[in-house]
Parts: C-alpha cells; structure tokens; sequence
DNA sequence: CCCGTACATAGATATCTGTCAAATTAGAAA
DNA sequence: TTTCTAATTTGACAGATATCTATGTACGGG
C-alpha cells in the first residue's frame, strides 16, 4: 500500500500537453489486495480443481467422500490428494474424516465472493456493459 | 466427453452396501468443459494481471494506454507486455493501435461469464447456501 | 531521411507446478 | 495384534511461467 497511492492519473501526459488516456473511473485493486485475491483464482485456474470443485458442489448433501471424487479422474490418488489440498489451503473447501472415509465440501462465500469481484457490479472492474 | 457419462454415482458403495457419499445434485462440469473454463481463470490467477485488469476496468471511457499500466508497476515495460498478451490471448481484453500509443479494453462478457460460472446460481457450481 | 519514443518480441534463467511411485498414517475388521 | 482399505505425505522430475536484458518494429517530428 505504499507505492500504491501515487497519482496514476497523472502518468501519461507528454510534453505536447495531449493526454493519451482517460482518468480513472472506479478504484482498482490495490497490490495487497490482488496479492490476496489472486491465489484464490489461482486455485481454481486449473481443470481438473475445476470440475473437483464442481463434483463436489454438485453432490447432494453438499459433501462428496475422497473415493467419489479418484473414480472419476484418470489421475492417481495422490494427484487428487494434492488437488484437493490446495483447494483446502486456498480456502474454497473443507474437509472431515468419518470412520474410514474423509468427506469435502465446498464454502459457497468464497466462491460467491470471487464471482462478485468479477461480476458486472464489482467496484474494482466494473466494466463499460 | 467419453468416460465422463460414467456413473460417478455408484462409485463409493462398498461390499456391505454401505454407500459413502449421497449422489449427484446438479450437473456437475465435463471434461472438456473445464479445460475450456480453467485458462480463463489462469490468465486472472496472477496479482500483476488481477490489477492490469482492474485497471483497465476502470478507466473512465473503458480503454487505458500502456503507458499508464506501465507507470503503475515496479516491472519492466516487456514484463507487463507480456501478461497484456497473456490477458488477450485469453480473451478477457482487446487492443488497438491508435498512432503512437496502444490502447486496451476489457471484454466485460468474458468476465460476466465468468462470474456466473462460480456464482451462486450456477448450474454446475451451485452450492449448498 | 534520421532520430526519439512507445511498445512488442526473442532469448535466458530461476522458480513454480502437475504428476507419479513409494512410503506413511488412520481407521475398521478379523 | 495383524491385516486390509482409504487417504495423505514425500521425493523426484518434466514442463510451464514470470521476469529480466537485448533487440526489433511502428509511428511521429524534425
């Protein structure tokens, strides 16, 4: 947040005096905020956490157990294994064991969160629709 | 799209009968859906990028000039170039030459689709809120 | 035509990431 | 306890990525 104030409207006026941009309209994200915004998106900006993500949305009762999750990817246990834990250490959803099984679910405020700060009424990219 | 019509559902039952997890809600995101999705969130899952972007977003007339961007960074002109290029090719912005400066703009579509896909009424995200 | 500015491309490099095989932990059942 | 199954952790490695320097291209003004 240091360097972050400097007048960005001002950059992009030459000597002629001609401006070559516009001023701002809404405020963008600061660095801070998209340094912690970005690992968010990061985690879901690989396919095969997306449709993870998406099985377990769409499972009834809002949980899917482990075994559900490895029978529908080509993908060795681990691989899952890893997946699921960098959804888990972003945020997105968490997880239990029961008995012999361990369940995830995701955490729909984050997720609805995220959609927002992209969405047309998002105060830092409101775009021109 | 082929072995994805396989029945996720009746993964997770053991031997004595004991299912492990509840079946599916909504329909969940294919394959070949998610490696079209996934590279969309990959071009936003980056803090120069996530701010390239606000920025752009917000600059009043919707198009922002290199120039701008550039100032608003502590990395080299070729650096920020190359993620602008990486946001086009995704198509979250476009470009045009106007004399000596370039000139960007969001695809406010692109993002609004986006948005959708994670947000709370999305048919293959919906969660359990 | 030559020069300066704005931006992009090319090449190099250090770091990050996705995947697997092997080993490990946790629980259930015998 | 021993054994079996479910899931995670570890270690290794190929491929992707973010960044820089150096070079190239496009445009406008003398």
């Amino acid at each position: 947040m240091s360097k972050q104030e400097l007048p960005i409207i001002d950059a992009g006026v030459d000597v002629s005096g001609a401006a070559c941009c516009a001023p701002l309209a809404c405020e963008p994200l600061s660095e801070s905020e998209a340094a912690e915004l970005a690992p968010l998106f990061k985690a879901i900006a690989d396919p095969v956490r997306l449709r993870l993500l998406s099985l377990i949305a769409c499972h009834k009762g809002g949980e899917t157990c482990v075994c559900d999750l490895t029978a529908a990817f080509d993908l060795t246990p681990p691989t899952i294994s890893h997946h699921l834990k960098v959804l888990k250490q972003a945020g997105l959803i968490d997880s239990e064991r029961r008995g012999t099984w361990v369940y995830y679910w995701i955490k729909p405020e984050v997720l609805a969160r995220m959609s927002a700060l992209i969405g047309p009424a998002s105060p830092v990219l409101a775009g021109t629709a």
